[in-house]
DNA sequence: GGTTGATTCAATCGCGCGATTGAAATACCA
DNA sequence: TGGTATTTCAATCGCGCGATTGAATCAACC
């Protein structure tokens, strides 16, 4: 038992090329295939034995790299969370310079982050990955959400000054269910471009995340109003016109 | 095999009245545990020997009354889609005869029918169990989907009146992730309390639904456009208002 | 070039799963 | 009350799971 030897990267001649087929090393392949693996079957649904045939490794390969399959899915999370919240303090350092702040402002700061994973095809994985951990026991559910806990409360800051208005829990509700329609969204683009292959159109992946940004930005601002006299008919045309 | 044999609310003397434990049936004590239990550990996360357990039936009741794990959650879905379409329809003609469309009508439309059931405790489990769907395997998956697809088209062409400007994809991909949203939103009100729970409140469930509404009217419309020339200053005011 | 530590390998353990069986028990009707 | 259909029951099947083991293999260093 030495599964906390330095792993990987070590300056050996060519330790990597060794590895019976993929160019990687062998716990880097368990990542990788974990990592897809879970975000398209869940976490229930992809077992140890297939992640180790699929990165071409010996079924105990898991259990002496990483201890077990929750030590493998904690080594996942911890693997890119690090990137991505770095990536976001600057953004919200930048939001929180800024004179005033939008929906639109905040719905960036959220989503410009993982939209550079959803746009890389080595790491878009990640999203689906954590998107599949929401669904698994409380216990790993935690380890998504804390992970990315640290700047929840320079979000609300930033929503509290966006809508001085709302109540504190309505804010953090939509928050929270922007949050979650976001990281679903982005973590399947190709499910999301549904509605445009049916119009026979396929639109940049930056007009997707736009339209993401949209969807964001509205629901943290909530629907008009209901028109108490009046019929309404001024409201839409300042409204987001995202045609296609 | 005598599955297919009426089996219940047949007036018989005292037929229920002779099970185990429970005052109901054993068909309809499988698919009260089983709605309840799937809504909370998902379809995967439930075995049928914990449904037998927990309604106090044999392990093989399950089998006997329908057929096997997929049917029973088939039997499921079909238990209460009929009650949930016909109310929508009935909304859905209500909106379609109206002079003017907005997204709070359309929002309405969808919630409504889903609300009588968050606020039934009998039959809340019932919108975590179509939840749950969407996380089993593709076949499952489709059976929810097309349960309540039959009004889409419907609900697209309020969605067109709406939002004329709007081009189809964005519209239908907008309608997607709100009613993703809204399911998910209104299957676990307890958890979308905790915001206010934690702000020492205890909001009416009216006014849960009603911040549900809101929140599925706004992502219909969208964010506010950036602002282009003049810093923006007249929008927030005219739009949603939810204070607690 | 032999030694040492890191890694891979095949084999196996116990467990819980969905499914199935044939017999026992029960309810219903003539 | 006797006969038939329905329902319940305990037991078992094969399967795939996560975990573990000890030996074989490999690379690195003295």
């Amino acid at each position: 038992m030495a599964a906390t030897a330095l792993p990987t990267a070590l300056p050996t001649p060519l330790a990597n090329a060794v590895a019976p087929s993929g160019p990687a090393a062998t716990d880097e392949r368990l990542l990788a295939v974990a990592e897809r693996l879970f975000a398209r079957d869940g976490i229930d649904g992809v077992s140890v034995r297939s992640i180790t045939i699929e990165a071409e490794a010996n079924i105990a390969a898991v259990h002496y790299h990483f201890g077990g399959k929750p030590d493998l899915v904690r080594a996942l999370v911890e693997r890119r969370v690090d990137e991505v919240n770095a990536a976001r303090l600057v953004m919200l350092r930048a939001a929180e310079r800024a004179p005033a702040v939008t929906a639109r402002d905040i719905a960036v700061v959220w989503i410009e982050p993982l939209a550079r994973l959803a746009l890389d095809p080595e790491r878009r994985a990640y999203l689906g990955f954590l998107v599949a951990l929401q669904h698994a026991g409380p216990t790993m559910r935690a380890l998504g959400t804390e992970a990315f806990r640290p700047h929840f409360p320079r979000h609300d800051v930033l929503l509290t000054r966006a809508f001085p208005h709302l109540g504190a829990p309505v804010r953090r509700m939509r928050f929270g269910l922007a949050v979650d329609m976001s990281m679903r969204a982005l973590a399947d683009l190709e499910h999301l471009l549904g509605p445009w292959v049916a119009a026979g159109e396929s639109p940049e992946s930056r007009e997707l995340i736009d339209a993401i940004i949209d969807a964001f930005s509205g629901l943290l601002e909530g629907g008009t109003p209901i028109a108490s006299t009046r019929p309404r008919v001024t409201a839409p045309e300042q409204r987001s016109q995202t045609t296609t």
